[in-house]
RNA sequence: GGGCCCGUAGCUCAAACGGAUAGAGCAUCGGAUUUCUAAUCCGAGGGUUGCAGGUUCGAUUCCUGCCGGGCCUACCA
């Protein structure tokens, strides 16, 4: 509703405009909030209209506001100097709306959206850093279905790189382990972890003697043979961790519908029929001489620039040292036939894109307790699927750091002719989660001098440093078990567990979210572990308070604030909104109706920061109200009913926002 | 060498398109009527937004240069 005013409010400022102007090229309207809620609640800054309407901004705007007429849902405007019009939303008008939830008819663009996320190499237990991954990712889905899209969600797994095949090296060449031996431990509660250990182990044994490397690369050729018999103890190894991950996920309530792995696109030909597609559009071309002869590469994006600037150069010179060079290509195929990394990226996105003219084969692979399938690549694969890829748009949420293979495969899209698709390719970049010097030390790890004065360490699976999630989320539940059972001794152990857990993903959700994305996270458990303050159980309290007071009214939230809206009449609203001092309780009506707008900023901006802000916002606005405004003792029978509404409408939006968030809130905290 | 990102209070972070007095949390200090209320609330101190220029009615935000830090830049995945 509130985004809806906004936009009706903009729309006809613009009219006003036009029809005092016409011809004139008016720059777009733009809405602020102003800095406090008694100027009113929205601001127009008139200033970039001054110069094109050669006329003073205090002019313009008094002749707005004249114009202007009545708007449905505004009650007044001002003029401030020294250029705003400032807008005031009729608040009795605003708050029935949002009481009786009432939502303005949205056309919601149709059309598949895919996200992909995770993307943990199966060979070692989930860290911290991919706690960040699933959980912006898990989030952004979260919120494209609150905007009505709808959304698969899909986590690649590289199960025949490198890593992989340093853990089958450290099984069967540091351990020396036998088949059936391997199979008895991945049987065992928490393989992923024997595997961060072994991986580790497996790095150091590298660096000792330089023959050792050679079984990791004889390894990685043997995993891309299906039938090797060490592309099938990858596999064991691999398909275990996987489910080591998906469970880890699923105990913050994070799910997925199709794992493509790269074994796949490998056995099932997807870079053959992207390969012919790729020579077809000229995008690949053959190099005959130079540092890449024998290579079959893709120019560079950015390489257009460089090129109208070498034709001011006269000298030739220049021209032939850059293609000897091959600064500017990017190979694909490398002289000995192999593809690289890059070239299954992009047949697998041709694939996203309905525009590889293949397909996978499908698998049941994991049942989550809800009965949610999450399906899995094969290469045959059961008759009865659902369908995956082919979609409109797709974001793919991969740390910053890939930001140019991502582009690489972006452009060649572009050049295959598919501009449409990569304007649907979004890079869903983040920063890295990285650890303190302090953080570090109290995990046992002995720094250098180097590294001690440096800001932050990073995370490395190599040298098995790191925080991992499973034992981060035991923490978390430890401590807030901690809590729940010194502040609620009667209730039953599985209960306080429960309470516990919700606290624990609470807190460990929002601490990934509060943070913008581009930023990179110092990660300290004193901030992670801490409950208080900006945090997610903050928001979760404020929400069991309210619950508490209709609990002790004997009255049900749920339908409370429709019923007070059909009982309060317009008059007492706005009594009860718009005399003296009832600022405080319309900021909180204000900042309740924002949050499908705040939703649609985060979606159009792939940030779901704002959304953490707005909550924390809000659960801030309701502590002071709740603090302030006693309700069960208040007298008056109507005010009372609106103080009601107030912590109905309230509680239902913070739960909706959390709810966004992945985050639940328990009975009692 | 080239490209991208960052530098804001003691610490960790905000500040949509350039907008009104740069805001929170943590930490520190001082307070909160036995109430629906302490995982909370109120108050205090704390800032030359890395430095120097430029653009304009106005710059934390845009441009240029410098200083400091990070990441990417392989016929690795």
């Amino acid at each position: 509703m509130y985004r809806h005013l906004e936009h009706r409010l903009a729309q006809r400022v613009l009219e006003c405009l036009e029809k005092r102007h016409p011809g004139v090229l008016i720059p777009p309207v733009v809405i602020e909030q102003p800095p406090k809620v008694e100027l009113g609640d929205f601001a127009i800054p008139i200033f970039p209209f001054a110069k094109p309407l050669r006329s003073a901004p205090l002019k313009i705007a008094e002749a707005i506001r004249t114009d202007i007429g009545t708007i449905e849902g505004i009650a007044e405007m001002q003029v401030a100097p020294p250029g705003y019009l400032n807008v005031k939303i009729d608040r009795a008008w605003m708050a029935s709306a949002l009481a009786a939830d009432k939502k303005p008819s949205t056309v919601v663009p149709s059309g598949k959206i895919l996200v992909e996320h995770s993307s943990i190499n199966p060979n070692k237990a989930a860290h911290i850093g991919h706690l960040r991954n699933a959980i912006l990712g898990d989030t952004f889905v979260r919120l494209l279905r609150y905007a009505g899209r709808e959304v698969d969600i899909q986590n690649y797994i590289d199960n025949t790189g490198v890593q992989v095949a340093d853990v089958v090296v450290g099984f069967m060449h540091i351990e020396k382990k036998s088949r059936p031996e391997i199979e008895a431990l991945t049987r065992q509660p928490r393989f992923d972890y024997y595997c961060w250990d072994l991986y580790a182990r497996v790095s150091q044994w590298y660096e000792t003697d330089k023959q050792n490397q050679q079984l990791r690369l004889q390894t990685l050729h043997a995993i891309e043979d299906a039938n090797s018999e060490i592309a099938s103890v990858a596999d064991l190894i691999s398909t275990a961790v996987l489910r080591r991950h998906l469970e880890t996920m699923d105990r913050l309530d994070i799910e997925y519908d199709f794992l493509p792995r790269e074994s796949e696109i490998l056995h099932l030909h997807f870079w053959n029929a992207a390969f012919e597609k790729l020579k077809a559009a000229g995008v690949l071309t053959f190099e005959t001489e130079g540092k890449n002869k024998g290579c079959w590469v893709m120019r560079r994006a950015g390489t257009e620039k460089a090129e109208s600037e070498e034709a001011h150069r006269s000298s030739d010179d220049v021209e032939e040292f850059d293609r000897v060079s091959g600064e500017d290509q990017k190979v694909i195929v490398r002289s000995n036939g192999t593809v690289g990394y890059v070239g299954k990226d992009i047949a697998y996105h041709m694939w996203k894109f309905g525009l590889l003219g293949r397909d996978f084969g499908y698998n049941k692979f994991y049942r989550y307790p809800n009965r949610h399938d999450c399906w899995i690549s094969a290469t045959d694969g059961e008759k009865d699927h659902p369908h995956f890829g082919n979609v409109a748009e797709i974001y793919n949420v991969i740390d910053v750091r890939q930001s140019e293979a991502q582009n690489t495969v972006k452009e060649a899209l572009r050049d295959l002719g598919h501009g449409e698709a990569a304007d649907h390719f979004t890079h869903f970049s983040y920063g890295m989660v990285v650890l303190t010097p302090r953080c570090a030390e109290e995990l046992g790890y002995s720094l250098s001098e180097e590294e001690k004065a440096r800001s932050f360490i990073g995370v490395s699976g190599r040298k098995g440093f790191g925080v991992k999630a499973d034992d981060l989320l035991d923490e978390l539940i430890a401590s807030a078990k901690k809590e729940v059972d010194s502040r609620h001794p009667q209730l039953a152990e599985p209960e306080r567990l429960g309470i516990a857990t919700q606290i624990a993903i609470g807190a460990l959700r929002y601490f990934m979210l509060k943070y913008t994305k581009q930023s990179v996270i110092a990660f300290d458990f004193k901030d992670a572990l801490s409950f208080e303050g900006e945090t997610g159980p903050y928001a979760q309290y404020a929400v069991v308070r309210a619950t508490s007071i209709f609990r002790k009214a004997g009255v049900d939230a749920e339908t409370c604030a429709i019923e007070d809206a059909q009982r309060l009449s317009s008059a007492d609203l706005a009594t009860n909104l718009t005399a003296e001092d009832t600022n405080e309780i319309w900021e909180l009506w204000l900042a309740a109706s924002k949050t499908s707008y705040v939703i649609n900023q985060c979606i159009a901006t792939t940030e779901p920061a704002y959304l953490a802000k707005h909550i924390f916002q809000l659960a801030q606005l309701f502590n002071t109200f709740y603090h302030r405004y006693p309700i069960l003792s208040e007298p008056d029978e109507k005010r009372k009913q609106f103080l009601l509404a107030t912590v109905a409408v309230v509680r239902r939006e913070l739960i909706r926002a959390l709810g966004a968030m992945g985050i639940t809130v328990p009975p009692v905290m």
